[in-house]
DNA sequence: AGACTAAAATAGGTGCAGCTAATTTATTCG
DNA sequence: CGAATAAATTAGCTGCACCTATTTTAGTCT
Protein backbone atom coordinates (compact mmCIF):
# COMPACT_ATOMS: atom_id res chain seq x y z
CA UNK A 1 0.00 0.00 0.00
CA UNK A 2 1.38 3.40 -0.95
CA UNK A 3 4.06 3.58 -3.13
CA UNK A 4 3.46 5.37 -6.11
CA UNK A 5 4.47 3.57 -9.46
CA UNK A 6 7.30 5.54 -10.74
CA UNK A 7 8.40 4.72 -14.18
CA UNK A 8 8.89 1.36 -15.98
CA UNK A 9 11.71 0.31 -17.57
CA UNK A 10 11.08 -0.79 -21.48
CA UNK A 11 11.68 -4.36 -20.64
CA UNK A 12 9.33 -3.92 -17.57
CA UNK A 13 6.83 -2.84 -19.72
CA UNK A 14 7.45 -5.68 -22.11
CA UNK A 15 6.55 -8.19 -19.47
CA UNK A 16 3.03 -6.40 -18.94
CA UNK A 17 2.33 -6.48 -22.52
CA UNK A 18 3.18 -10.46 -22.67
CA UNK A 19 1.71 -11.20 -19.25
CA UNK A 20 -1.56 -9.58 -21.03
CA UNK A 21 -1.31 -11.51 -24.16
CA UNK A 22 -0.55 -14.57 -22.01
CA UNK A 23 -3.33 -14.17 -20.12
CA UNK A 24 -5.97 -14.05 -23.40
CA UNK A 25 -4.67 -16.76 -24.42
CA UNK A 26 -5.34 -18.90 -21.04
CA UNK A 27 -6.16 -17.12 -18.36
CA UNK A 28 -3.04 -17.38 -16.88
CA UNK A 29 0.53 -16.44 -17.90
CA UNK A 30 3.57 -19.34 -16.43
CA UNK A 31 7.12 -18.35 -15.97
CA UNK A 32 8.07 -20.56 -18.73
CA UNK A 33 5.40 -19.13 -21.01
CA UNK A 34 6.84 -15.38 -20.77
CA UNK A 35 10.37 -16.35 -20.94
CA UNK A 36 9.78 -18.16 -24.10
CA UNK A 37 7.27 -15.47 -25.58
CA UNK A 38 10.40 -12.72 -24.54
CA UNK A 39 13.16 -14.73 -25.50
CA UNK A 40 14.47 -14.63 -21.83
CA UNK A 41 15.51 -17.12 -19.48
CA UNK A 42 13.35 -18.10 -16.59
CA UNK A 43 15.32 -17.07 -13.88
CA UNK A 44 14.87 -13.25 -15.54
CA UNK A 45 10.94 -13.60 -15.99
CA UNK A 46 10.95 -14.85 -11.95
CA UNK A 47 13.13 -11.33 -11.34
CA UNK A 48 10.64 -9.05 -13.45
CA UNK A 49 7.69 -10.79 -11.59
CA UNK A 50 9.44 -10.08 -8.27
CA UNK A 51 9.71 -6.15 -9.62
CA UNK A 52 6.38 -6.20 -10.84
CA UNK A 53 4.57 -7.45 -7.79
CA UNK A 54 6.64 -4.97 -5.32
CA UNK A 55 4.72 -2.79 -7.81
CA UNK A 56 1.67 -3.61 -7.43
CA UNK A 57 1.19 -4.42 -11.05
CA UNK A 58 1.04 -8.45 -11.13
CA UNK A 59 0.34 -10.94 -8.34
CA UNK A 60 2.38 -13.67 -8.61
CA UNK A 61 2.50 -17.11 -5.85
CA UNK A 62 5.70 -18.13 -5.90
CA UNK A 63 6.14 -21.76 -7.41
CA UNK A 64 2.81 -20.37 -9.47
CA UNK A 65 1.79 -18.04 -12.61
CA UNK A 66 1.29 -14.96 -12.18
CA UNK A 67 -1.46 -12.79 -13.03
CA UNK A 68 -1.83 -8.84 -13.69
CA UNK A 69 -3.56 -6.77 -11.15
CA UNK A 70 -6.51 -4.27 -12.39
CA UNK A 71 -3.39 -1.37 -12.64
CA UNK A 72 -1.31 -3.81 -14.21
CA UNK A 73 -3.60 -4.05 -16.79
CA UNK A 74 -4.31 -0.86 -16.83
CA UNK A 75 -0.90 -0.41 -17.84
CA UNK A 76 -0.13 -3.33 -20.17
CA UNK A 77 -3.31 -2.35 -22.31
CA UNK A 78 -2.14 1.49 -22.68
CA UNK A 79 1.14 -0.22 -23.85
CA UNK A 80 -0.54 -2.50 -26.27
CA UNK A 81 -2.88 0.63 -27.56
CA UNK A 82 1.07 2.29 -28.56
CA UNK A 83 2.23 -0.56 -30.07
CA UNK A 84 -0.49 -1.31 -32.16
CA UNK A 85 -1.17 2.79 -32.96
CA UNK A 86 2.54 2.64 -34.32
CA UNK A 87 2.46 -0.71 -36.08
CA UNK A 88 -0.52 0.56 -38.19
CA UNK A 89 1.31 3.68 -39.08
CA UNK A 90 4.10 2.19 -39.99
CA UNK A 91 2.25 -0.19 -41.97
CA UNK A 92 -0.77 1.91 -43.33
CA UNK A 93 0.93 5.05 -43.76
CA UNK A 94 4.85 4.59 -44.65
CA UNK A 95 4.25 1.05 -46.36
CA UNK A 96 6.75 -1.07 -43.69
CA UNK A 97 6.36 -4.96 -44.14
CA UNK A 98 3.96 -6.29 -41.47
CA UNK A 99 7.04 -7.82 -39.54
CA UNK A 100 9.17 -5.33 -39.96
CA UNK A 101 6.28 -2.67 -38.62
CA UNK A 102 6.12 -5.18 -35.36
CA UNK A 103 9.46 -5.41 -34.22
CA UNK A 104 9.93 -1.73 -35.13
CA UNK A 105 6.56 -1.01 -33.23
CA UNK A 106 7.96 -3.11 -30.42
CA UNK A 107 10.76 -0.29 -30.10
CA UNK A 108 8.76 2.86 -30.63
CA UNK A 109 6.06 2.11 -28.20
CA UNK A 110 8.49 2.43 -25.20
CA UNK A 111 9.88 5.97 -26.46
CA UNK A 112 6.97 7.80 -27.57
CA UNK A 113 5.08 10.23 -25.25
CA UNK A 114 1.71 10.78 -25.11
CA UNK A 115 1.67 14.02 -26.64
CA UNK A 116 3.64 12.44 -29.47
CA UNK A 117 1.74 9.37 -30.10
CA UNK A 118 -1.57 11.29 -30.30
CA UNK A 119 -0.07 12.85 -33.38
CA UNK A 120 1.16 9.87 -35.25
CA UNK A 121 -2.91 8.40 -34.08
CA UNK A 122 -4.62 11.60 -35.31
CA UNK A 123 -2.47 11.83 -38.67
CA UNK A 124 -3.07 8.17 -39.42
CA UNK A 125 -7.10 8.81 -38.84
CA UNK A 126 -6.85 11.94 -40.96
CA UNK A 127 -5.84 10.06 -43.81
CA UNK A 128 -7.92 7.28 -43.64
CA UNK A 129 -11.00 9.90 -43.16
CA UNK A 130 -10.44 11.92 -46.02
CA UNK A 131 -9.81 8.14 -47.95
CA UNK A 132 -6.95 9.40 -50.00
CA UNK A 133 -5.29 5.89 -49.62
CA UNK A 134 -2.53 6.67 -52.57
CA UNK A 135 -0.25 4.07 -52.34
CA UNK A 136 3.36 4.31 -52.52
CA UNK B 1 43.92 -2.79 -35.44
CA UNK B 2 41.08 -5.87 -36.28
CA UNK B 3 37.99 -6.11 -34.07
CA UNK B 4 35.26 -4.77 -35.87
CA UNK B 5 33.02 -1.70 -34.81
CA UNK B 6 30.38 -4.54 -33.09
CA UNK B 7 27.22 -2.50 -32.76
CA UNK B 8 27.03 1.16 -30.63
CA UNK B 9 24.41 1.28 -27.72
CA UNK B 10 22.34 3.81 -28.06
CA UNK B 11 24.89 5.93 -24.98
CA UNK B 12 27.54 5.58 -26.96
CA UNK B 13 26.51 6.81 -30.59
CA UNK B 14 25.55 10.09 -28.15
CA UNK B 15 28.84 10.82 -27.46
CA UNK B 16 29.53 10.36 -30.61
CA UNK B 17 26.98 12.56 -31.93
CA UNK B 18 28.12 15.43 -29.28
CA UNK B 19 31.56 15.23 -29.74
CA UNK B 20 30.87 15.88 -33.45
CA UNK B 21 29.05 18.98 -32.63
CA UNK B 22 31.60 20.31 -30.40
CA UNK B 23 34.09 19.20 -32.84
CA UNK B 24 32.15 21.64 -34.86
CA UNK B 25 32.20 24.55 -32.80
CA UNK B 26 36.16 24.39 -31.54
CA UNK B 27 38.37 21.69 -33.87
CA UNK B 28 37.91 19.71 -30.49
CA UNK B 29 36.18 18.45 -27.89
CA UNK B 30 37.02 18.77 -24.26
CA UNK B 31 36.24 15.74 -21.64
CA UNK B 32 33.88 18.49 -19.37
CA UNK B 33 32.23 19.86 -22.65
CA UNK B 34 30.84 16.60 -23.59
CA UNK B 35 29.51 15.88 -19.61
CA UNK B 36 28.16 19.45 -19.79
CA UNK B 37 26.24 18.64 -23.34
CA UNK B 38 25.01 15.14 -22.24
CA UNK B 39 24.29 16.29 -18.67
CA UNK B 40 26.53 13.36 -17.61
CA UNK B 41 29.62 13.34 -15.07
CA UNK B 42 33.02 13.85 -16.11
CA UNK B 43 33.79 10.29 -14.96
CA UNK B 44 31.23 8.80 -17.28
CA UNK B 45 32.72 10.65 -20.27
CA UNK B 46 36.36 9.10 -19.77
CA UNK B 47 34.33 5.85 -19.94
CA UNK B 48 32.97 6.83 -22.92
CA UNK B 49 36.05 8.38 -24.38
CA UNK B 50 37.95 4.69 -22.88
CA UNK B 51 35.73 2.52 -25.13
CA UNK B 52 35.18 4.52 -28.02
CA UNK B 53 38.70 4.84 -28.26
CA UNK B 54 39.55 1.14 -28.32
CA UNK B 55 36.80 0.82 -30.70
CA UNK B 56 38.75 3.16 -33.07
CA UNK B 57 36.32 5.93 -33.39
CA UNK B 58 37.72 8.65 -31.13
CA UNK B 59 41.40 9.25 -31.07
CA UNK B 60 41.84 10.50 -27.31
CA UNK B 61 45.03 10.86 -25.49
CA UNK B 62 44.95 11.28 -21.25
CA UNK B 63 44.06 14.40 -19.96
CA UNK B 64 43.43 15.84 -23.41
CA UNK B 65 40.78 16.29 -25.56
CA UNK B 66 38.93 13.92 -28.46
CA UNK B 67 38.26 13.92 -32.09
CA UNK B 68 36.95 11.60 -33.81
CA UNK B 69 38.82 9.29 -36.23
CA UNK B 70 37.48 8.46 -39.97
CA UNK B 71 35.13 6.36 -38.91
CA UNK B 72 33.82 7.74 -36.01
CA UNK B 73 33.11 10.89 -37.88
CA UNK B 74 31.15 8.73 -40.76
CA UNK B 75 28.88 7.09 -37.63
CA UNK B 76 28.37 10.45 -36.12
CA UNK B 77 27.52 12.04 -39.17
CA UNK B 78 24.68 9.14 -39.59
CA UNK B 79 23.53 9.60 -36.22
CA UNK B 80 22.96 12.63 -36.64
CA UNK B 81 21.21 12.30 -39.79
CA UNK B 82 18.93 9.63 -38.52
CA UNK B 83 18.25 12.61 -35.84
CA UNK B 84 17.45 15.37 -37.87
CA UNK B 85 15.28 13.78 -40.14
CA UNK B 86 12.83 12.61 -37.75
CA UNK B 87 13.20 15.88 -35.93
CA UNK B 88 11.80 16.95 -39.40
CA UNK B 89 9.27 14.30 -39.70
CA UNK B 90 7.61 15.44 -36.12
CA UNK B 91 7.74 19.06 -36.93
CA UNK B 92 6.53 19.35 -40.32
CA UNK B 93 4.73 16.04 -41.09
CA UNK B 94 2.77 15.75 -37.87
CA UNK B 95 3.02 19.71 -36.78
CA UNK B 96 5.12 18.37 -33.26
CA UNK B 97 6.54 21.37 -31.31
CA UNK B 98 10.19 21.84 -32.30
CA UNK B 99 11.53 21.41 -28.38
CA UNK B 100 9.50 18.10 -28.09
CA UNK B 101 10.29 17.11 -31.52
CA UNK B 102 14.29 17.24 -30.76
CA UNK B 103 13.60 15.19 -27.56
CA UNK B 104 11.90 12.64 -29.51
CA UNK B 105 14.32 12.90 -32.48
CA UNK B 106 16.68 11.83 -29.77
CA UNK B 107 15.17 8.53 -28.97
CA UNK B 108 14.12 7.97 -32.13
CA UNK B 109 17.61 8.11 -33.98
CA UNK B 110 19.08 5.00 -31.62
CA UNK B 111 16.14 3.02 -32.54
CA UNK B 112 15.16 2.68 -36.54
CA UNK B 113 16.70 0.67 -38.96
CA UNK B 114 17.84 2.12 -42.29
CA UNK B 115 14.62 0.66 -43.89
CA UNK B 116 12.19 2.03 -41.60
CA UNK B 117 14.00 5.37 -41.43
CA UNK B 118 14.36 6.03 -45.34
CA UNK B 119 10.39 5.03 -45.73
CA UNK B 120 10.02 7.90 -43.14
CA UNK B 121 12.66 10.07 -45.14
CA UNK B 122 10.62 9.61 -48.35
CA UNK B 123 7.39 9.87 -46.87
CA UNK B 124 8.12 13.34 -46.01
CA UNK B 125 9.90 14.18 -49.48
CA UNK B 126 6.83 13.12 -51.14
CA UNK B 127 4.96 15.43 -49.07
CA UNK B 128 6.85 17.91 -49.51
CA UNK B 129 7.25 17.48 -53.62
CA UNK B 130 3.60 17.50 -54.38
CA UNK B 131 3.86 20.64 -52.62
CA UNK B 132 0.65 19.34 -50.52
CA UNK B 133 1.32 21.29 -47.38
CA UNK B 134 -1.83 21.38 -46.20
CA UNK B 135 -1.86 21.66 -42.08
CA UNK B 136 -3.39 19.58 -39.31
C1' DA C 1 60.61 27.92 -11.07
C1' DG C 2 56.92 26.92 -7.80
C1' DA C 3 52.31 27.24 -6.29
C1' DC C 4 47.66 27.38 -7.37
C1' DT C 5 43.80 26.09 -10.07
C1' DA C 6 41.22 23.61 -13.14
C1' DA C 7 40.63 19.64 -15.82
C1' DA C 8 40.88 14.68 -16.33
C1' DA C 9 41.54 10.07 -14.57
C1' DT C 10 41.06 6.32 -10.86
C1' DA C 11 38.82 4.03 -7.36
C1' DG C 12 34.95 2.12 -5.84
C1' DG C 13 29.90 1.73 -5.81
C1' DT C 14 24.79 1.53 -7.51
C1' DG C 15 20.88 -0.23 -10.26
C1' DC C 16 19.24 -2.68 -14.09
C1' DA C 17 18.74 -6.58 -17.04
C1' DG C 18 20.30 -10.33 -18.48
C1' DC C 19 22.82 -15.09 -17.96
C1' DT C 20 24.20 -20.28 -16.17
C1' DA C 21 24.32 -23.74 -12.65
C1' DA C 22 22.33 -25.65 -8.77
C1' DT C 23 18.42 -26.19 -5.75
C1' DT C 24 13.76 -26.50 -4.35
C1' DT C 25 8.87 -27.31 -5.11
C1' DA C 26 4.95 -29.32 -7.56
C1' DT C 27 2.89 -32.62 -10.36
C1' DT C 28 2.05 -36.74 -12.56
C1' DC C 29 2.07 -41.69 -13.08
C1' DG C 30 2.98 -46.38 -12.24
C1' DC D 1 2.05 -43.55 -2.07
C1' DG D 2 6.48 -42.47 -3.79
C1' DA D 3 9.58 -41.69 -7.56
C1' DA D 4 10.66 -39.34 -11.70
C1' DT D 5 10.09 -35.19 -14.14
C1' DA D 6 9.16 -30.63 -15.06
C1' DA D 7 8.73 -25.95 -13.50
C1' DA D 8 10.23 -22.15 -10.66
C1' DT D 9 13.52 -20.13 -7.52
C1' DT D 10 18.02 -19.01 -5.54
C1' DA D 11 22.83 -18.11 -5.86
C1' DG D 12 26.20 -15.91 -7.97
C1' DC D 13 28.13 -13.50 -12.27
C1' DT D 14 28.57 -10.29 -16.29
C1' DG D 15 28.25 -5.93 -18.79
C1' DC D 16 26.58 -1.40 -19.17
C1' DA D 17 25.95 3.23 -17.85
C1' DC D 18 25.75 6.00 -14.55
C1' DC D 19 27.41 8.26 -9.90
C1' DT D 20 30.60 10.59 -5.85
C1' DA D 21 34.98 11.16 -3.74
C1' DT D 22 39.79 11.22 -4.44
C1' DT D 23 44.03 11.63 -6.86
C1' DT D 24 46.83 12.96 -10.62
C1' DT D 25 48.24 15.95 -14.30
C1' DA D 26 48.56 20.20 -16.90
C1' DG D 27 48.41 24.97 -17.55
C1' DT D 28 48.87 29.61 -15.65
C1' DC D 29 50.56 33.45 -13.17
C1' DT D 30 53.47 36.01 -10.14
Amino acid sequence: MGQETATLSASLEDYLEAILQLERASRVARVSEIAEHLKVSRPSVTGALRNLSARGLVSHAPYSHATLTEEGTRIALEVERRHLAMRDFLTQVLGVEEHQADITACRLEHVLDAEVLERFISYAHSLLDTAQGQPR
